[in-house]
DNA sequence: AAATGTTTCAACCGCTGCACG
DNA sequence: CCGTGCAGCGGTTGAAACATT
């Protein structure tokens, strides 16, 4: 078996203080991103290479938005979720100062919740046949209410199989009605855009994937 | 005001894919 | 081609915050 990235043993573990997100913050500016192996030990940190990475991409980055998503947002991560099923850092790599994290979070804490309230099947984004069960008078839905612990979501795969099977078909899905359907091996391979000047920092995805036409058709 | 239930989100875990020797 | 190590990803957890009874 492999080795544990990191010695569980001499690592602080749970939340940052703020001295430990100052020590990462002060040597990612001098000395930029990368070998997150090294990195801890380089910077003075009792974490693994892995924790820093996370607090830094989903923290701490300074291109970050944070705040609430718009609404324009919202709409783009639901079309983006009907087409690429759970690929967060695909969609979050459309968000510019948005985090897969994040975007994964929101998803399993708002959106959710707010295709299931709407009759839309949260997996495959068409509208459910049988409607979710009323909610009760105090709004606590018996199926929401387990929130992202009880979530199965299926793998894309599985979601394009079992789009056969169902013909009404929600307004997220519909932007995939004819395109999606009919690409069975789709290039998710997306670009990130560039537009906002807080992706200009040279901190953002290194790897900017292609376009393809279907995609750029579909956003 | 206290107890209990629910939601949110930062962080962790384990797996996968890729680069490299 | 194969094995190894690393970075990155998605699923899951758990503590804190918030809401309800």
């Amino acid at each position: 078996m492999r080795k544990p990235c990191c010695e569980k043993v001499d690592t602080n573990k749970g939340a940052w203080s703020k001295q430990e997100d100052q020590k990462l913050i002060d040597y990612i500016k001098a000395n930029g991103e990368g070998c997150w192996r090294s990195l801890p030990q380089a910077a003075g940190l009792l974490r693994c290479g892995k924790s820093c990475r996370l607090r830094w991409i989903n923290y701490l980055r300074p291109d970050l938005k944070r705040g609430n998503f718009s609404e324009d947002e919202e709409d783009l991560i639901i079309k983006l979720h009907a087409l690429l099923g759970n690929r967060w850092s695909l969609i979050a790599g459309r968000l510019p100062g948005r985090t897969d994290n994040e975007v994964k979070n929101y998803w399993n804490s708002h959106l959710r919740r707010k295709l299931i309230n709407m009759g839309i099947d949260p997996n495959n984004h068409r509208l459910n046949h049988t409607l979710p069960p009323r909610q009760n008078q105090h709004g606590s839905n018996s199926t929401t209410s387990s929130g992202p612990k009880s979530q199965v979501c299926e793998p894309y795969d599985q979601q394009m199989k079992s789009q056969g099977d169902n013909d009404q078909v929600s307004d997220a899905a519909s932007y995939l009605n004819d395109e999606s359907c009919s690409l069975p091996d789709l290039n998710l391979d997306l670009p990130i855009t560039t537009s906002s000047p807080l992706t200009t920092a040279p901190e953002m995805k290194q790897h900017e994937p292609k376009a393809t036409p279907a995609l750029l058709l579909f956003l």
